[in-house]
DNA sequence: ACGCGTCGTAAATCATAGGG
DNA sequence: CCCCTATGATTTACGACGCG
């Protein structure tokens, strides 16, 4: 699993780590309203129906892709909030 | 509400710089796995005690490292060879 | 197989800290 | 003070893998 690895030569160790993500999209922000009403909606549910899910799409104008991804994010975001802060005023 | 709990939260972003000590273990560490700078849960836990920081702080932080040496090695190239040197010393005893 | 779940991360961006 | 860069944290978007 390790076969070429460069040698720690400081000029190019880089080379071996993570896959360059080429056919990613580009990260873009989220309008202030759509951040909003997502949070609402998360707060109606944590969990998305496939309908609802389509309806939050259609009046973000986001793709359902992007806001299963929201929740999913959301998610993770609450569970680590949890964890970290729990013990102090939430 | 969620607005000003909103607002609350990302007062969280009033940040501290880790202390000198601290960025020194971190970089210890970085520079002496280059070739693999993904620290287990497990190590990222015990860093994360050396340096009185949280475990998430610690991930943040080579995420944050790993992007930037690699957007601009030459710019981290003095760095590099610093820790790999101090590094050298170490392992010599 | 499918489809959505979590986990860890890349990359971009945000917001401030800190130094001239 | 006012810039400007460094730095820690947060936000989008996936890949890898799991489960029903």
């Amino acid at each position: 699993k390790e076969e070429k690895q460069q040698q720690l030569d400081p000029n190019n160790p880089a080379a071996n780590w993570i896959h360059a993500r080429s056919t990613r999209k580009k990260r873009c922000p989220y309008t202030k309203y759509q951040t909003l009403e997502l949070e609402k909606e998360f707060l109606f549910n944590m969990y998305l129906t496939r309908d609802r899910r389509y309806e939050v799409a259609r009046i973000l104008n986001l793709t359902e892709r992007q806001v299963k991804i929201w929740f999913q994010n959301r998610r993770m975001k609450m569970k680590k909030m949890n964890k970290e802060k729990g013990s102090k005023g939430d | 509400v969620m607005i000003l709990r909103s607002r609350f939260l990302d007062a969280r972003r009033k940040r501290r710089n880790f202390s000198k000590q601290a960025t020194e273990i971190l970089n210890e560490y970085f520079y002496s796995h280059l070739s693999n700078p993904y620290p287990s849960e497990e190590a990222k836990e015990e860093l994360a005690k050396k340096c009185s920081i949280t475990v998430s702080q610690v991930s943040n932080w080579f995420g944050n490292k790993r992007i930037r040496y690699k957007k601009n090695i030459g710019k981290f190239q003095e760095e590099a060879n610093l820790y790999a040197a101090k590094t050298a010393v170490t392992a010599a005893h």
